[in-house]
Parts: structure tokens; sequence; C-alpha cells
RNA sequence: CCAGUUGGCCGGACAGCCGCGCUCCGCAUUGUCGAAAGACAGCGGGGGGAGGAAAGUCCGGGCUCCACGGAAACACGGUGCCGGAUAACAUCCGGCGGGGGCAACCCCAGGGAAAGUGCCACAGAAAGUAAACCGCCCCGCCUGCCUUACGGUCCACAAACAGUCCGGACCUUAAGGCUGGCGGGGUAAGGGUGAAAGGGUGAGGUAAGAGCUCACCGCAUUUCUGGCAACAGAAAUGGCAGGGUAAACCCCACCGGGAGCAAAACCGAAUAGGGAUGAUGCGGAACGCAGGUUCCAGCCCGUUUCCGGGCCAGUCAUCCGGGUUGGUUGCUUGAGGCAGGAUGCAAAUUCUGUCCCAGAAGAAUGGCUGUCGCGUCUGCCAGCAAUGGCAGGCCUUACAGAACCCGGCUUACAGGCCAACUGGUAUU
């Protein structure tokens, strides 16, 4: 089940600033988790990700294992479908935890190879009735 | 073999593929990021990489910075049988005392309640200068009944009267007894209440009772003996006083500065702003032309007192230095692990040899697959049963992830292993 092509360079997000960052650009809602998609507008930089597992879904050992198994996901097969010069953020939620290793890959692949929606404009003068 | 007690240990294994962070060696010796400090990057090879609790952050230390003039008192917090171990402790070890268990063994916040104050719900008569609900006992009065005695009346006997050996009924009086009621007193044995009722058991004693008296036990005081001590034992005396509660205040003895690796040090842009020195100048009063000196105030050194020390608002000038972001150090060689010896009942100490064993920072130590093992569920088969075999499914496992480091405590934990001991049962 080794991928024949190389692993490819995916950076990471470590800084509460960038993650802050990303939380403004697009959400693409799902099972087992929730992705957050920002385009940096860089052409030529890698694509960068980071993880997120709240306190909510479980004690360490389990957000320790939630976050080693997307890492691994992104490692093996996701992170070819990246674009350079976006930032991604997976918000893991508790079913990743027991979710067979393959559905998650391709959950995962499928959520980043999901077209950008429209952004719908952010105006809170709309939302005032 | 069954049941149990104590102590210790393990807490999936192997293989394959792909990864992560740390470090070492060799070869290359340049590039990338950045304001700087600094960090990262190539190829090949090697090494090691979570726990018994890493957890809770409850104690104790190391380390770091801050604070700190002395003495006494006070306040606050903690500890609390004795001896030892230790860097230290609320920990550990060995004793003592009390309680539980047939036993191995386990549990104890275990100083002082005759220094004082407080509290003791409900129930109960009474919760502490004892008291008197029922009961028990004594005395007085009243009522009823019984027995005896004297007397009387009637019946019966007899019959003419007299009479009463014997019998019965009723009445008066007296004495005694019993039942009930009322009043006065004694009592603390018994009942009842309660977590707890002012020593316990037995005998004597008494109207009934009571340490009222006696014996034994307990208790208190004194003395002696053993023990380093907690304490234990014995004797004499006392004659029962002294209920519980100190995780109620309190008293006594001992101990204790504060904050924590986001500590702290160093390197380091801009900007806000800090410190030192000098000048001017200072809350009051006195002296002096003035500089200034003295006294009284005020503030600071945990509080107070005494002694002692320091500081003065504001403005201006000169000089020094650098919060935050980022980076490096701190950061893992340590009260260290393992093996063996010595001392000690033990906790532990000590000697020799040997080893280097995670150092992250949106946080590495993993992901997937296969085989086995373990567990569990279902079905079938064998068996009286315990159980065993086969097939299939599930979970690939409980509690749980280092964050400066040690020593403890506490809490969580699927399943399993070992040793010693105790009580049964069976066999010899």
């Amino acid at each position: 089940m080794a991928p024949d092509r190389p692993s490819p360079e995916v950076g990471r997000l470590k800084k509460r600033a960038e993650f802050l960052a990303v939380r403004d650009g697009e959400r693409r809602r799902g099972p087992f988790f929730v992705l957050e998609v920002l385009d940096r507008g860089v052409l030529d930089e890698a694509p960068r990700i980071g993880y997120t597992v709240t306190k909510r879904q479980g004690n360490a050992v389990e957000r320790n294992r939630m976050r080693r198994r997307l890492r691994e996901a992104v490692h093996l097969a996701a992170g070819f479908d990246m674009k350079p010069g976006h930032d991604y953020v997976v918000v893991a939620r508790r079913d990743t935890l027991k979710a067979p290793f393959a559905k998650l890959t391709q959950s995962l692949v499928n959520r980043i190879e999901q077209p950008a929606r429209e952004r719908r404009p952010k105006a809170p003068d709309n939302r005032t009735k």
C-alpha cells in the first residue's frame, strides 16, 4: 500500500496567528472533521497544514491519536492534492478516532479536491433584520 | 486442592512497508530565512526515543529570582504516642497503646477535657453543682375485702323456760394483712429513652436501697522494678471524685520568608517608557545674611514596642540602560540505574565494579498490514459437573501521554505471573 511517488512537501502551521488567519477562510464541513482553507495568493510556496483538536474531543491520549492519524493520512495520500500557496486547517471530531483508516483518507482527499465555492460575502449588515 | 493475607513484578509479542523528533561519526563545505541574535538545509552509516501511575498537583526538597539591620512579643499556617531512617517530609522502618479478625494480618488525626469557654439534635424525668416518669420502700388519712378476738342481734339446735358444746348470717370495736386512692418522705437496685445516664461483678447490709461495707477488677495518687523512651509490671494508700466532644474555640511543644522553569540569565530592531547624578526646590518650627544644622511630623524595613537605618513633591539638564516579538541557555550526570559485598530486625547506609538511559515546544516517541497470544460473545461436540476441543464474530484492548528535576502520598487500572505466610480439606 506504499505510494510509488515520493512524499509531498507540506509545511506546518505553528503559530496562533496563522491559525486565526485560516479561520476566516472557506469552511468545508462533513464527517470526521471540518476543513478550513485559505488562499494566501502565493503560488510558489508549498502548501501548509495545521491540526486542531480541542480538549472537548477527549483526553490527551485520544487527542494525540486523532492528530497522528490525520497527519499520516495527509502524508500518505491527501498531501498530493493540496494546492500551493494555500493553508489548510483540519479541525478533528471525535469519530476520527474509530473510523477505518481508508475511509478517513478518502474523506480527506475528497474534501481537499472539492472545488472552491464562491465565498459568501461576509457582511454583517445583511443579517440584521 | 479450596478460601484468604502480605509483599514484589509484568501490563501484548514478532515481522514487513512508510514516517517523526533527538544525537553521534564520516564526506561535502556552500546556500536559504532573518533587522539582529541565531536557526535550517545535502549524501552515507550508527545509537537510543513515555508510565506504573507520565495523572491529581496534596506534602517535602534541589534549583532560580525577589525580599531580608537586630532583639523581644504578637499574629498567621502547619505538625502532634516513642525511638530511628532521611536532603527533607504529612513519607518510610521498628516499637508502644487502643480496636477488628479463628488466624496470617489489618485499621487508628493516637498530646492536653482536675486552665477556661462553648456544644451534646431527636427521644427522655434528667445531658452534668444531677434528677425522680414508672417502679420499690416507709408513714398518715380514706374506701372495700379477709382473718382473729370481745360484745350484740337474728337464724339454726332445743323448745316450757333457761341455755350456747357445735353451726350460719349481720353489726360495733380493736389488732393484723391485702387491694385501690390521696398526701408526705426515702431510694437510684430494676424498667423505659438515648451514641452516651455520674465505675463493673458478686456478697453482706437495709424499710427499700446505695462504695453504705467487703472481695476481685477498673480508676486516681505515691513509691519501687524493667525499658533510651512511649509504656509495662508490682506494692501501698484513697473510697469513686473526674461523661463525651480539641477534623469546636483553646492550652502546650516543635517547625515555617515569598514566588515559581511562563523561574531566571544572555543576545537582541524601531517606538512607549525606566534608572542614576546634578541644579532648582521641599510638611511645620527654631537658629542663621546664606550654604546649612537641630527638633517635631510623614512614609518604608509583615504588625507592635525599643534601638538602628533609609527616603523626601514638582520642574530642568546630562549620562546610563533596554519591556514586548524573536533566538540561545536553563535542559537533563542525577539524593541516577544495574550487579555484587559489608553493617543493620528493618527503613536505610556504605564500598567496589559497570552503564549513560527521551528532551518536545500547535508539543516527536507513530500509521497501516499480516501472524500469534490474551480476553470476550455465539454455535456445535464431549462431559453429571468443573472444563476441554472445533468453527465464526468482536476488541486488537484496562487506566492512561514526559513538559525543570528528584523523594513521597493519593486516585484510576482489562488481564496475568511469582514468593512467603494463615485457616480448612484430602493423602502419606
